[in-house]
DNA sequence: TATACGCGCGCG
DNA sequence: AAAGCGCGCGCGTATA
């Protein structure tokens, strides 16, 4: 072993002196090489390595070391996140022994979101001692060493090294892609946006004052139900005042009030509509997350138990479909968006290896396909039976089309049913690739036990098999939903690394407020758990398009190699994104 | 005055 | 018709 040897892995971390080392590792985690260097080198040391070997950079966490990377205009192909692969092999039943990784309990960290999240100007890597939040994961280089070697350990150890190899890669490969995304931004239409408020709300009113077609709205609601001081944004207040014009409504909620005819419901869903646009994604959130043309949210991956991703701030994951009109391509440029039809049955599918299912998905529709099979009448039908069946429904139009689903995709349901019974039993279940449930709380458990004794009270006994079938229906949607979560990754971290080989445009026709890294060539700008928009020059969309569907291709070989299962998108290249 | 919690609704 | 899974956020209300 000569150390002139082509690394494959690069450890970073806080070295002495607030210094930042790299350590390189050979494919078996022997140390090659380390060096120390001055924070200000760092991305000039990593743009060097990365175009010469391009190893896979491993470091305590990705908002820490790499959005500063991002921002000096460096990325890099490959990752390890080490906070997250941790918190995955610590719960995954795929690992056989996880005693060294459950004891190494600072790993178990969350993610700090001021960090994520930091202000511009903040210095560049200051990373010592006294910048070290209480309560983070380490970041210094020996800690980050032996925490690897643990992960290293524990994935070669596994049950299936492979699937978690996959799992580990794509998480570390959606760290990477969240921060790019931080970076680059959604392309944002301030005026448009405006244009919207105005359209719903009335002209943008003066701080304080409520806009003019929402007092509108509210004057109607009181008119009509005869109680001129009603304040209709305190539900307490306003359930007495429905009971007093008797409206029977237990709540105040949209889909029990539109059960009504009264002259007060229609005013009222219309302020309730209002009212939620204006808290929401008003003015205020304009003027907050919208700044040089981009809205820029915090992504949060693995923030989600079952592997989906979170957000903080901005409600990134909650733009209303009403909104989608603002965000629009810079000039000269497009959105490429795609979005997965039915990605979760199909996941369902193909992890069950259930072809019936997989046929009538094949090509397009898969809720048509149910239909056209004779299963049901109605695409909607299908629709609920079939997310009554992921879902655990067992009332209503679902629970009619469930019984017939379980005679038509026997091994489809086999799974999902088996999932529920194994949470119901107080069990674990996993992904595809090995993410595992959470066990239950000691006191879920105890709950369990207690009310199996001969004298627990009846209602004891109810509660506890009420809260078995609660947890039933997280398992059996955990499988599913998890899973659905590590094909998206996949595919995200196919299309990125594919972006990533597109031509630069000419200097003129950049993209500024997207940064350095990303303003001349196409690039992720919106992800959001089976939809992608990617933000392209106008002669690179047909070639985005064309990376976008490669990428489902080559996510779903990746996963179910040899399955027939497909996962058809759809996809529009617009200037604007179309409110659908 | 600050914090915790449930409601309601936006997204998949 | 409005359920069955996973979230974040703003609001009003209750509690300290």
């Amino acid at each position: 072993m000569t150390s002139d040897e082509r690394p494959a892995w690069c450890v970073v971390g806080r070295g002495t002196g607030g210094r930042c080392a790299l350590v390189e590792l050979d494919a078996l985690g022997a140390r090659l090489r380390e060096v120390e260097i001055e924070p200000e080198r760092l991305a000039d040391e990593v743009a060097r390595r990365e175009s010469a070997v391009s190893p896979r950079w491993v470091w305590s966490d990705t908002p820490t070391w790499y959005a500063r990377l991002v921002d000096a205009g460096v990325t890099v192909s490959r990752g390890h996140d080490l906070r997250l692969i941790h918190v995955i092999l610590r719960h995954s039943e795929m690992v056989r022994e996880a005693r060294a990784l459950r004891e190494a309990v600072d790993w178990d960290a969350p993610i700090d979101l001021q960090l994520e999240d930091r202000s511009a100007g903040e210095t560049l890597f200051e990373l010592d001692a006294s910048s070290a939040r209480p309560g983070g994961v380490p970041h210094g280089i020996e800690e980050a060493l032996t925490e690897f070697a643990r992960q290293r350990a524990a994935i070669d150890g596994a049950t299936d090294p492979s699937r978690l190899r996959l799992l580990v890669a794509a998480e570390s490969a959606g760290g990477l892609i969240a921060a790019e995304l931080h970076a680059a931004g959604i392309p944002w239409d301030v005026a448009e946006h405006d244009r919207i408020l105005a359209e719903s709300l009335g002209p943008r009113p003066s701080p304080g004052h409520p806009p003019a077609r929402m007092v509108e709205s509210a004057a109607q609601v009181r008119e009509a139900l005869g109680d001129p001081q009603l304040s209709l944004d305190s539900p307490p207040r306003l359930l007495r005042a429905l009971h007093r014009a008797e409206i029977d409504v237990e709540s105040t909620s949209k889909w029990e009030l539109t059960r009504y005819d009264h002259p007060a419901i229609e005013p009222l869903l219309r302020y309730k509509k209002q009212s939620r646009l204006l808290a929401a994604n008003g003015w205020a959130w304009l003027d907050e997350w919208v700044h040089e043309g981009r809205y820029r949210p915090v992504y949060v991956p693995g923030g989600v138990v079952t592997g989906r991703w979170a957000s903080s701030g901005g409600g990134a994951l909650q733009i209303p479909r009403q909104l989608r009109p603002a965000l629009r391509a810079d000039e000269g440029w497009r959105l490429v968006s795609a979005d997965v039809a039915q990605l979760e049955p199909r996941v369902l599918a193909a992890m069950s290896a259930d072809t019936a299912m997989a046929t009538a998905g094949a090509g397009k529709d898969l809720y048509s396909g149910i239909v056209d099979a004779g299963i049901v009448a109605s695409r909607q039908e299908a629709k609920v039976g079939v997310l009554g069946a992921l879902y655990g429904g067992t009332t209503g139009d679902s629970g009619r089309v469930v019984p017939r689903l379980r005679r038509t995709f026997p091994d489809a349901m086999a799974l999902v049913d088996g999932a529920a019974a194994t949470g119901e039993r107080g069990g674990t279940v996993s992904t595809w690739l090995g993410r595992s449930s959470p066990a239950p709380e000691a006191a879920w458990t105890q709950a369990q036990t207690s009310a199996y004794r001969p004298e627990a009270s009846s209602g004891e006994q109810e509660r506890a098999r009420r809260s078995a079938r609660d947890r039933g229906r997280f398992t059996r949607n955990f499988v599913v939903q998890g899973t659905a979560a590590e094909w998206a990754l996949s595919w995200l971290a196919a299309l990125r690394l594919a972006l990533g080989r597109f031509e630069p445009v000419a200097p003129e026709a950049a993209a500024p407020a997207s940064g350095p890294v990303f303003a001349r060539r196409a690039h992720l700008a919106f992800f959001l758990h089976d939809e992608v928009i990617v933000h392209a020059p106008a002669d690179q969309a047909e070639a985005a398009a064309e990376a976008i569907r490669a990428a489902a291709d080559a996510a779903g070989r990746l996963l179910f190699p040899g399955s027939p299962v497909d996962f058809p998108l759809d996809l529009t290249i617009t200037e604007r994104s179309p409110a659908s």
